[in-house]
RNA sequence: GGCCGAGUGGCGGAAUUGGCAGACGCAUCGGACUUAAAAUCCGAAGUUCCGAAAGGAGCGUGCGGGUUCGAGUCCCGCCUCGGCUACCA
């Protein structure tokens, strides 16, 4: 008596599917495919824990998009492979004194045995890990073009999209050198060089961890200031870093995102994250500080000689340049604050408060990003002395250094308005300084300009007085500009992108350091030749942090560390190694051409395969890793090679899965589901049925154990539907005839069919479900099934519940797998009734119903309705004022008495 | 604090975009089959009130207003929950 048995049938298909290479895909389309699609899931860090039903939730969606898209003759890419390089397996390794290529090998090899008994069709032959060698060798590769581009801001250019674009990544072969760098020489060209390049080094502070011994990516470190892993206390060094200049890139990475299939509220997401702003730069005088009688004789002048030679480049060591999205309220800058770090600090102090502002500047400097920001609740800051000019009023103002101004942002430095900004207000009323309004908000109820932080009109702005907010921006803009006191000026809250890190177990730089005699760095670098790529982790048995920061490749052997130059030269690798992130900024790409040893993918293969069209992951990559990819992937269109300015055209966010008790799955709240757990009691197909089932796609959602029970139910149905479950084998239920459908079976199948494929296209896979259920409630019922009506439920059936839909498939009498078999069509003609029941209501509430040709016109409708005695019993002796009918919805009788 | 998203039965969720609120599933209750149970099959069910019953009347999509013949859906004002972010001048 064949039960609905998942496990029999889930492994004899999987195993079907491997031996026969059903979902082997070919880089060339087979005949008279309906074009190409790429499908996507994020990429998978294969974590000791094993898969979590998260990964099913997006994996089973892009699943039943390929599989239903194969059936509708699309030739289709759906690969499946391994993001592993990366710090838990390190820090795993170094617990355990296992080596992380063993585990990431451990961990790789779990994650494929579950993704491969979900029986997604992944073509397995196009896997890989960001570890492999022949991979790594490619992103390598990779930073190597990064490290050969400069962008060029203003080169106007038109893409092999066709659109025309201002920005480019060149070649740094084609970086115009001043003539006064040639003229210092080579090295002074090369140095140059380097300060353009899109991969540049650059002493930055990082995060420290004294405990782990190791410097930590921000996201690695907690909103308390502590490590992720292990929760160490984590503090700031300035240290050598990599950095990527993706801030160059700010611009088009906001306005390229336009013209993609992903939500608003992931685009609003990557656009705040970049954080365009548009506002002005101004200078204030400083000059002598000693004495405010000399600045102040001395302002004038300065002003005037501005005025001849305009705004220069760089400011000088006299003057303060400030950055503000407020130019109307300059009158209203009663101080200013500069960034404790900033290098004009040590020009300005005077005197009798050099000790105090050295005191300050040294705490700040030991506090962490995030201790400095923890602080925020007080505002702290000490007075330097000085004082700078005011450029519109030649008013002398303090300036102070404080920690809520960050080195990182604009210039470094603010001009502080206390009456309109709240951050400037509350250090004012912290250090008692003068607040003055010069903004009236435009409401007269709010009759209180001080800390008004909106547009309204001008006051105490002396000539700009009552000019709107708007207007006075760009008035004393341009003011400002003709006197070069001030520009137009842009920022983002983006930074350079921080790209290397202080550990074993990630990608070594391509990257040799010129030494000197002494054997000291040189600071000039010269990249690793293409043919000698990979520079291949070397093998060794202590990658432990030795309590310093020195990255542990730097104790790897002489023979991996040093070599010479054919030039003579002697040369040391790049001891630090490559975020987890390098890996995944590139890999849909390599997807396509896995086995490729003479590109990072074949030109045809890439104008072929992408953009992707469709990637599923979840949201937690929204900003850093979607923005990392998008700007690999436009370094390497800039640069010719590939074809598409985007990686990834569609983008969808599932929802979280939460537990059973509505609260994010976690170890230490014991709610986590385990997929292997619900597979072996139910079987793959009623995990991704559940999944899919459980709501909309990209909706948070809690997991419920009594809802797989009810999709395994389901799947018992159809199984009972189409099998004699008390023969002795596997065999066609009786009830299953060659015979014609019926009227109603007919419209009861095509509705499906129509519905099934639509929520397919709308990723509306709960609904198409609940679709499939109705059809087989209605068909359950019936003695006589007609064979056909059940041939076609399987193939709508396929993409979700593919094991199970094989099993019946071939009990229907095929020989072969239904995974390119035609997907239903359905007929518009089939769907039409000819009468519909709708609705009367009066005065807007339902009274009677009334049966209605489809096609009646509302007139007929009235007719018909007001014929019906339940509607003469209720208008009876009241005034109808007016009839709405809608042809095939309602009638509604509105009355009056 | 800022931005984004969401509030519909006991629960997960539907609702052709302004037209019968609660599809489908879970849980619940009743029945059939069975010696019994499991499994399966059939059926009931938002809620309050009236009625012995068939049935009838009212109320219902977080709260308060509004637009409309008609609002879960649109507009205005709030409340609650979740996510991201956090001194960006």
């Amino acid at each position: 008596m064949p039960r609905y048995d998942a496990r029999r049938i889930e492994s004899k298909w999987q195993s079907y599917w491997d031996n026969h290479r059903t979902f082997v895909t070919s880089n060339e389309p087979q005949e008279g495919a309906q074009g190409k699609l790429y499908v996507l899931d994020m990429f998978p860090y294969p974590s000791g824990d094993g898969l979590h039903v998260g990964h099913p939730e997006g994996q089973t969606a892009t699943d039943i998009v390929c599989r239903y898209s194969r059936m509708k003759e699309k030739h289709v890419l759906h690969p499946m492979g391994w993001d592993a390089f990366g710090l838990p397996a390190e820090q795993y390794a170094i617990q355990t004194g296992t080596h992380p290529r063993e585990t990431t090998q451990r961990n790789i090899d779990t994650f494929r045995r579950q993704e491969k008994m979900l029986g997604f069709s992944y073509d397995w032959t196009r896997e890989f890990s960001t570890t492999d060698e022949d991979y790594y060798r490619w992103t390598q590769w990779i930073f190597l073009q990064l490290y050969d581009t400069w962008y060029d801001a203003d080169f106007e250019w038109t893409g092999p999209d066709g659109l025309s674009r201002a920005g480019k990544g060149r070649p740094i072969s084609e970086l115009p050198i001043p003539s006064g760098v040639t003229s210092e020489g080579d090295v002074a060209v090369r140095r140059y060089q380097d300060e353009h390049r899109l991969a540049y080094q650059l002493d930055a502070p990082v995060n420290w961890c004294p405990a782990l011994g190791t410097v930590l990516a921000n996201e690695e470190v907690t909103a308390e200031g502590k490590s992720d892993r292990g929760n160490h206390p984590v503090e700031r060094r300035q240290l050598r870093q990599w950095m990527l200049r993706i801030t160059s890139y700010a611009e088009r990475l906001i306005d390229e995102l336009e013209n993609l299939d992903w939500s608003e509220s992931i685009k609003l997401l990557q656009r705040n994250w970049i954080g365009k702003s548009l506002g002005a730069e101004v200078d204030f005088y400083v000059g002598d500080v000693t004495s405010t009688e000399s600045q102040i004789m001395e302002f004038g002048p300065w002003k005037a000689a501005r005025a001849e030679v305009g705004f220069p480049e760089h400011p000088g060591d006299l003057v303060l340049r400030v950055y503000t999205t407020r130019p109307d309220t300059l009158y209203g800058a009663t101080y200013m604050v500069v960034a404790p770090e900033h290098p004009i600090v040590d020009h300005i102090t005077t005197e009798e408060q050099r000790v105090k502002v050295e005191t300050y500047r040294d705490i700040v400097s030991r506090k962490s990003d995030l201790d400095r920001t923890d602080l925020a609740k007080e505002k702290t800051g000490v007075f330097t002395g000085a004082h700078a000019m005011n450029p519109v009023n030649g008013e002398p103002i303090p300036i102070w250094i404080a920690d809520y101004v960050l080195m990182s942002y604009g210039t470094g430095a603010i001009m502080a308005v206390p009456g309109h900004d709240e951050r400037d207000l509350e250090f004012a009323r912290t250090f008692d300084l003068p607040i003055t309004a010069v903004v009236m908000p435009p409401d007269t109820d709010h009759d209180e300009p001080i800390g008004f932080v909106g547009e309204g009109t001008a006051i105490n702005s002396g000539e700009y007085d009552g000019l709107p907010t708007a207007e006075f921006k760009q008035k004393i803009t341009e003011n400002l500009a003709a006197g070069g006191l001030g520009q137009l000026a842009t920022n983002y809250r983006l930074r350079d992108w921080l790209f290397s890190r202080q550990r074993y177990w990630g990608e070594p730089f391509p990257i040799w350091h010129e030494l000197d005699d002494e054997g000291k760095p040189t600071g000039l670098t010269r990249p690793v030749a293409a043919d000698k790529l990979p520079v291949t982790l070397p093998d060794m048995e202590d990658f432990k942090p030795k309590g310093t920061p020195d990255p542990p490749l730097s104790w790897a052997p002489d023979e991996w560390l040093y070599a010479t130059a054919e030039d003579g030269t002697r040369l040391k690798r790049e001891t630090n190694s490559m975020p987890q992130w390098a890996g995944s900024c590139w890999y849909y790409l390599r997807f396509a051409d896995n086995k490729n040893s003479d590109a990072f993918i074949d030109p045809a293969v890439e104008k072929y395969w992408l953009p992707v069209d469709l990637y599923i992951g979840g949201a937690e990559h929204a900003v850093l890793h979607l923005l990392y990819s998008r700007f690999w992937h436009k370094v390497l269109f800039d640069r010719g090679h590939v074809s598409t300015p985007e990686p990834f055209q569609k983008l969808v966010n599932q929802g979280m899965i939460l537990g059973e008790n509505n609260e994010k799955m976690s170890k230490s709240r014991g709610n986590v589901v385990n997929p292997d757990d619900v597979v072996s009691q139910y079987g793959a197909d009623s995990l991704r049925l559940y999944e899919m089932f459980m709501g909309p796609l990209e909706q948070v959602k809690p997991w419920q154990m009594s809802g797989v029970e009810g999709v395994y139910r389901f799947l018992g149905r159809v199984w009972r539907m189409i099998v004699d479950e008390r023969a002795d084998d596997v065999t066609l239920s009786a009830a299953v005839q060659e015979v014609d459908l019926t009227d109603e079976q007919q419209r009861v199948l095509h509705k499906t069919i129509k519905a099934v494929t639509e929520d397919i296209d709308k990723l509306s896979f709960n609904t198409a479900i609940s679709r499939m259920m109705e059809f087989t409630n209605v068909f359950t019922q019936e003695d006589v099934r007609p064979k056909f009506a059940m041939e076609q439920l399987v193939l709508l059936l396929s993409p979700f519940a593919p094991h199970l839909a094989e099993e019946l498939w071939e009990v229907l009498g095929h020989a072969e797998t239904l995974a390119y078999n035609p997907w239903p069509e359905y007929d518009e003609s089939m769907l039409i009734e000819d009468e519909v029941e709708v609705p009367v209501q009066i005065n807007g509430k339902v009274r009677a119903k009334i049966r209605v040709p489809v096609d009646a016109k509302p007139q007929a409708m009235q007719e018909i309705a007001e014929s019906s005695d339940e509607v003469q019993k209720q208008i009876e002796g009241k005034q109808v004022v007016k009839v709405i009918a809608v042809p095939g919805r309602m009638v509604n009788f509105v009355v009056k008495g």
